[in-house]
DNA sequence: TGAGGATAAGTAATATATTAATTACCTAAA
DNA sequence: TTTAGGTAATTAATATATTACTTATCCTCA
């Protein structure tokens, strides 16, 4: 049988918790969590996200968007909206606020995943990405 | 700037999230989380493990491993006893029915492991798992 | 057109993650 | 031997993850 560090979910685990050593102070100086960065990030690329699919661009199920959304929004950082077509659906996106925040933080960010990346070797990260990428296309 | 899906925490989480879909249906069925059979896996591959090692082993952390053993422990599945040397410490080891479910699961597991290994290539996958073995050892 | 089926968001209940604080125990030096 | 400093496990408080279930809205077709 396998040992049971030959695992790939568990590495998979590690090497993510061994990569966010490098970015979690960062985030916690300005008091936001992991999932809400995430979040963050993902409304300043797209300037507003139905709630549906920030949920799966951030790998976010929708009961925990909802939570982090509700926070976020008491902090000021998002605003919500129904959409017209379709009153089913909420549009976010990031406020004022978020943007002098994400103005402020991410060139910080890119320096650390600049300094991680020289740190790991960058030709061994774009191999990693590229084989992560298809393992994420992967179906049972 | 990098553009959203260009960061590597993103796709390692991703990566594992597609790599779960193949076996949490198996687990589901046997009423098991992640982190359950997760733990369990750590100490039937070292026998008895003290809670600290059990959950770096696992990559856990401390509280929370104290409610997965707590809920393992109420459904019979793992024993716990006092360090005779430092009583500060907790030994972890499984009962003879975790045993059992184990024996009963795991050829499940490995023949979904080596599925999922033929449906991503075995090459990459060692090749995979060295990269992110290096990263997991990579210290800010 | 109106009833049945689908979808989006949110609620509820439980499990886990995370940080800070607590408790019990150990250890070494005064 | 006592005391200060350290460590292992747990508790507390809050955030997130996960599954099942509800609610509101849309959509299609008889």
């Amino acid at each position: 049988m396998r040992k049971f560090e030959d695992s790939l979910p568990l590495q998979l685990l590690k090497a993510r918790e061994a990569t966010m050593l490098f970015f979690r102070p960062l985030l916690h100086e300005n008091a936001l969590t992991e999932q809400q960065w995430r979040v963050l990030r993902a409304l300043y690329a797209y300037n507003e996200l139905e709630s549906k699919e920030l949920a799966n661009r951030c790998c976010l199920l929708s009961p925990s968007l909802t939570g982090i959304l509700k926070r976020l929004q008491q902090q000021g950082y998002v605003q919500r909206r129904k959409s017209e077509e379709d009153q089913r659906r909420t549009i976010i996106s990031l406020t004022d606020k978020a943007n002098e925040l994400f103005q402020r933080i991410s060139p910080e960010v890119e320096a650390s995943y600049k300094a991680f990346t020289e740190r790991y070797s960058e030709k061994k990260l774009k191999e990693l990405m590229e084989m992560l990428k298809e393992l994420s296309e992967l179906e049972p």
